[in-house]
DNA sequence: AGTATAAATCGATGATTGTCAATATGAAAA
DNA sequence: TTTTCATATTGACAATCATCGATTTATACT
């Protein structure tokens, strides 16, 4: 009778999510990883539209910290800006948010790409 | 007839999320906001359970680094390390990854607390 | 007890980040 | 064309973080 296998585990072969994708949700979480960008972020989906001009005050924080971080959320597609006249007008692009959850499906995002 | 109300939107009331529930879910995000900590929580996702020894290889960073991040993971309760002997044998608590999905409606996150 | 080994902790380092004051840009009003 | 003002950019600084080598802790085997 051959002596038990010590390893710690049977040999498995599992699916490591992908470099790529990996650092793609990576910067999207990072993203939502402030306190003041996920505040700015639940102002903005609270409303149709918000401008510029009304985020500074509830959130505490100086017009280029504001601008900071909207430039931010935008980038990474969260937020829509558009300017109208002197002002820019944000919203909410609720589908590009509703796909960070489902990203969070870890189990399917294996080894895509 | 008055001038036209030269502001740059109607006075509206806002709810924002709360200092407190941005500072916690801020932290949630953090912790997924790492492409290594993404794809080792992948890995464990994909399996019943997974033993530390089979976490260096496939990700490709040193023992103190997955030590690292696993506590990370751990702490934030997205997984669960029991030792066995001398292994570590770690699991994913899927209900607490699916409340973090569910933090992204973060419409009804506001005001609340 | 002594040895082997899996995981945790420590210490250091280079990189990234949130913040604001100062300045620049750009668009409307006078 | 000047002036005004909302937003963007720049520069600087303190704080946080991912990483690894070295060491410690803890468990099992002999």
């Amino acid at each position: 009778m051959p002596t038990p296998d010590p390893a710690c585990c049977p040999a498995f072969s599992t699916h490591v999510m992908s470099e790529a994708t990996a650092t793609e949700l990576a910067d999207l979480f990072a993203g939502l990883a402030d306190p003041t960008r996920l505040r700015l972020l639940s102002l903005i989906v609270a409303e149709e539209e918000v401008c510029s001009c009304n985020l500074e005050e509830p959130l505490g924080r100086s017009q280029p910290t504001i601008s900071h971080h909207t430039r931010i959320l935008a980038d990474l597609g969260l937020i829509i800006g558009e300017r109208r006249g002197r002002w820019v007008y944000w919203r909410a692009d609720r589908a590009r948010i509703a796909s960070v959850q489902s990203a969070l499906q870890l189990d399917e995002q294996v080894n895509q790409r």
